[in-house]
DNA sequence: CGGCATCTGTACCGATCGGTACAAACGCCT
DNA sequence: AGGCGTTTGTACCGATCGGTACAGATGCCG
């Protein structure tokens, strides 16, 4: 098995973006293929369970991308403050300062919610309990946390959507400065 | 043309559900036919453009609702206040408190988007500057009222997509009751 | 009742869907 | 070179896709 997986970590990231751009059902096996530049054999071998392994992959792979670069640190780091920051600067670049939609919101809004339901929640509560984490350590109590972080996922999946809808990706951008002063009020 | 007409209009509401629970392409013309009641035949007399028109015809007719139940009183009504609050609770009535999806929302995500751009950029700009007039009628300035309206149009998105991402469609009434506190922030 | 336009169920179209089968090509070992 | 497991292109499958054609049902007029 030596191109095997290669193949397959490889081939992840531009699933993601067919996804992305056309949802689950609009997403078919050609254009899977053609833009991954593999054939049905070496998709159906890389990824046995069809379309629906494909797109539980890459949700896996977010979710894990997420768990690294933002939840941990929300969970982890000394300054709150600071991995709050980080958050806002790494999801504005994941999102492409708001030209690049949210997978799992799409995902969840469409077809392939009842699929992935699972999948789909554990992010976001995942990424809303790690956010409540960092808060609670910056001094805010449990209740005002658990608000607080409620509202920035949120406003920032409701930023992507309006920048998406009216095809102005700076709306994001305006979100997450928005999100930004209602988590860190001081500076 | 007797029952035409009337048969147009009757099916709209039941395609708005259908395209709002599998997504544009997700929404086929059988389940459509089997939904509405409808037959093949009498779809195409309907909608002789075929799901792009029934797609169309449904887009309008959300609009043409939030027109008058929302958009309208927010530009016109004497009391800006008073029309805020009628705008959050007719959104929350208009969503079932956070059992139904956006389906403006949903379609700017995946496949339709570039098909009826113009229609949900219009949707959301229409909703955001009726707002933003209101919170200047209000007192506040331009900048910033046009900015509290983006914020709130995108907090509701997101509010939406949350609930529905999370099965928890309480996320959606707190949502809304956040808005309301940045919106009408005395009592 | 006859005539006529409006409606509608059904059969059918080519294209494409997700998925399978399988033989040839390939890489890697001794 | 020979052998063997992995990888891959291609042909093909039944089902379903959006859309069309059309004959018959239906309702409304004189």
């Amino acid at each position: 098995m030596g191109q095997g997986e290669g193949a397959r970590a490889a081939a992840i990231p531009v699933l993601a973006e067919v996804f992305r751009e056309r949802g689950y059902e609009g997403a078919s096996l050609a254009l899977l293929g053609a833009r991954t530049g593999l054939g049905k054999g070496s998709l159906y071998h890389a990824f046995p369970g069809g379309k629906a392994e494909m797109a539980e992959a890459v949700l896996a792979a977010i979710e894990a991308w997420f768990e690294t670069r933002i939840y941990a640190p929300l969970r982890e780091e000394a300054d709150p403050r600071a991995a709050i920051t980080r958050m806002l600067s790494e999801t504005d670049t994941y999102f492409l300062s708001g030209g690049r939609a949210c997978l799992v919101g799409a995902v969840a809004l469409t077809g392939g919610r009842d699929r992935f339901a699972a999948r789909i929640a554990g992010y976001f509560a995942a990424w809303r309990d790690a956010l409540a984490a960092a808060l609670r350590r910056s001094g805010h109590g449990p209740e005002a946390a658990a608000d607080l972080a409620e509202e920035a996922i949120a406003a920032i999946q409701g930023g992507l959507v309006l920048a998406r809808a009216l095809d102005e990706p700076a709306a994001f951008g305006r979100t997450l400065e928005r999100v930004r002063f209602r988590l860190i009020p001081s500076p």
